[in-house]
RNA sequence: GCGCCCGUAGCUCAGCUGGAUAGAGCAUCGGCCUUCUAAGCCGAAUGUCGCAGGUUCGAAUCCUGCCGGGCGCGCCA
């Protein structure tokens, strides 16, 4: 449960009581009525602004109409206390009790607290990684990779039905540069001097197994023949084998698509030619001569007439080609016939995670998406900015065995999947993010990671101790659900309560906006809520949570412990990062 | 020239879709190791939220215009 969202029901409702005994008018619209923490916790645990909202369109004063409302909420039962403050704010302040039952919802949810059925199971599909299918995937993929697959993970917990895809740009002028490039690595296993390898054409070494098994198979069969005859087999082979070979980058990441979906095919299929039809229907296509683009000249431009869709009038700067100049289509023609496809497979939620450096790319294709869907589907497109990798401070200096990046892989051999996760989650996905090689493997507060991994192995720890000062007691989930939680009165302890009480707000919110790095953040929060409370103790040893004489205050405050390893196991479940239950050198 | 993103403490960044006295970490200064991980905890200090207008009961948040930084602009993908 949502403690605000619940608590937003019941104030709703009273106000439809005052509606209905006339304080307020027929007709009021509390579409503005919010319920949320203070921002100081020492006004109360839920605040809401319906007094001030409401108001003024009733005619009347705010901490007048805040009062009535008051007067009402009073009543409810787990509320404690009611203020009216400043210009109208009604504070709510819940029981004690209250918060200590709401630990047993926690325990009886354990990992899956925070589950909502916001999305009410409606489909959003959210394509990520789409890397060109020309080599292994770089550091910079691994962001976009990690946010779009958490941020699949947390609409999958608000309760939508969650489709991740990538899409494999297998039509473009570049799979036929790799298919080249393949073929240069079949003649040299062949025994070919080969040389260097051609400006235009990729060095990488990650070809050559490609080369070798293409001539195990066929032998010298294209070796003397024209590349038309044997382009079409060395390109769709060797995407195969990037296509496998990202697949297995991504599996180092443990990220796994649901739907691959082939530019390719979807051309063949007469994606494209579709997609034009229902344009020329609605009169969006026209034959025109654009003006040339500003900033630099490109040296061969040349004004001619194009095949244009109307871009602007759906909120593009300007209107789009979609045809080359040799007949073919552009990439955004069939990028347009994509996103069709999508919507016709019943996505009208769309999100699409890219790099920052397609951003000059997202109102063309917001624009194509509102054309081809009445404006039925809506698209998000989440830009991922540069990933800067440091050593201490300096930029890092990392062996590229790939070619002249750093890949993926590389990364995580050197910092594992769980501290690549995390870490890519730090910064909101627009802005540029550093990740210091050193900093995530430091033990210490300020490399996140560690510290949250921590708390989970904290939590471990207690109750390592428990068992050990009562061996007889039983502080399983279950018993634990039995405990006196009556005996969980220090101000910290109801306070670690709320925190905990605040995720499934958090997931929502973070689903909402579709900000996956909000679950890092609160995951530190709540580390930091926690190492507090482990850390009073040591002055005041009445508070620890193992008390040698007291099982019962011993078992409610396990029931805490076990609630807080619950809500870190839950997000980082959502995160794709593995708890750890001890942590130690 | 145009578009998008960013501008918040000395540094790196949050800020819950417009709420109350703007928050963390690092760095600085000070305190805490006879028992639940000192790999840690606590306290102190730190701000014209880039600037100027506007909308609002209320703006770091929304709008407009500037200033500064990043990314991008083409029949590439």
């Amino acid at each position: 449960m949502n403690v605000f969202s619940a608590f937003k029901v019941i104030v709703e409702s009273e106000i439809e009581s005052l509606v209905t005994d006339g304080t307020l008018p027929v007709g009021t619209d509390g579409a503005r009525v919010s319920v949320d923490p203070p921002r100081d916790a020492s006004h109360g645990d839920l605040a809401t602004n319906a007094a001030m909202v409401l108001a003024k369109p009733a005619g009347l004063k705010p901490r007048d109409l805040a009062e009535s409302l008051a007067e009402r909420l009073r009543a409810q039962d787990s509320v404690e206390s009611v203020d009216v403050a400043g210009p109208g704010f009604i504070n709510l302040r819940l029981s004690d009790e209250f918060w200590q039952k709401l630990l047993v919802e926690i325990l009886v949810a354990g990992e899956a607290y925070g589950e909502s059925d916001m999305g009410q199971g409606r489909p959003v599909n959210v394509e990520y990684v789409s890397a060109n299918p020309t080599g292994p995937l770089h550091v910079g993929h691994a962001r976009g990779a990690v946010v779009g697959d958490v941020l699949a993970s947390l609409l999958a917990k608000a309760g939508f039905a969650v489709t991740r895809e990538y899409y494999i740009n297998d039509a473009g002028s570049q799979v036929d540069v790799l298919a080249r490039s393949a073929y240069l690595r079949y003649r040299e296993a062949l025994g070919d001097d080969i040389g260097e390898i051609p400006e235009g054409l990729y060095p990488g070494d990650y070809l050559v197994p490609v080369g070798k098994a293409l001539a195990e198979r066929d032998g010298s069969k294209w070796q003397d023949l024209d590349e038309a005859e044997w382009l079409p087999e060395f390109r769709a082979f060797s995407v195969a084998a990037m296509m496998d070979l990202i697949r297995d980058d991504l599996g180092v990441l443990n990220i796994r698509h649901d739907e691959f979906s082939s530019e390719r095919a979807l051309v063949e299929a007469g994606g494209v030619d579709a997609v034009m039809q229902t344009l020329e229907a609605a009169g969006l296509i026209y034959e025109g001569v654009l003006e040339p683009p500003k900033g630099k000249l490109p040296d061969d431009w040349e004004e001619r007439p194009q095949t244009l869709f109307r871009a602007s009038d759906f909120g593009d700067d300007t209107d789009r080609p979609l045809k080359k100049s040799d007949g073919s289509w552009t990439y955004f023609a069939s990028d347009l016939a994509y996103h069709q496809d999508k919507y016709r497979r019943g996505f009208s939620t769309l999100i699409d995670v890219w790099g920052a450096d397609h951003g000059g790319y997202v109102k063309r294709v917001g624009a194509g998406v509102k054309a081809l869907t009445g404006g039925e589907a809506e698209i998000d497109v989440k830009l991922c900015q540069m990933v800067r990798l440091l050593e201490d401070g300096e930029p890092a200096k990392m062996s590229k065995r790939s070619g002249n990046f750093v890949t993926l892989r590389d990364l995580a051999d050197a910092v594992g999947k769980d501290v690549i996760r995390f870490i890519m989650l730090t910064r909101k996905n627009d802005a540029p993010l550093d990740f210091d090689l050193v900093k995530v493997r430091e033990q210490s507060r300020d490399n996140p990671v560690f510290y949250v991994q921590y708390a989970h192995a904290r939590t471990h720890s207690v109750a390592r101790m428990a068992a050990e000062a009562f061996p007889d007691a039983d502080f399983g989930i279950e018993a634990l659900q039995n405990a006196d939680l009556t005996r969980l009165t220090d101000s910290d302890e109801l306070a670690l309560i709320r925190l905990l009480a605040a995720w499934p707000r958090t997931v929502e919110g973070a689903a909402e906006a579709h900000e996956p790095h909000r679950l890092a953040f609160y995951l530190y929060d709540l580390a930091a809520a926690w190492a507090w409370i482990c850390g009073k103790a040591r002055g005041e040893p009445g508070l620890r949570f193992v008390v040698a004489d007291d099982v019962d205050v011993t078992r409610a405050r396990m029931a805490l412990v076990l609630a807080v390893r619950a809500v870190v196991a839950s997000g980082l479940s959502v995160m794709g990062v593995t708890p750890v239950d001890e942590l130690r050198e």
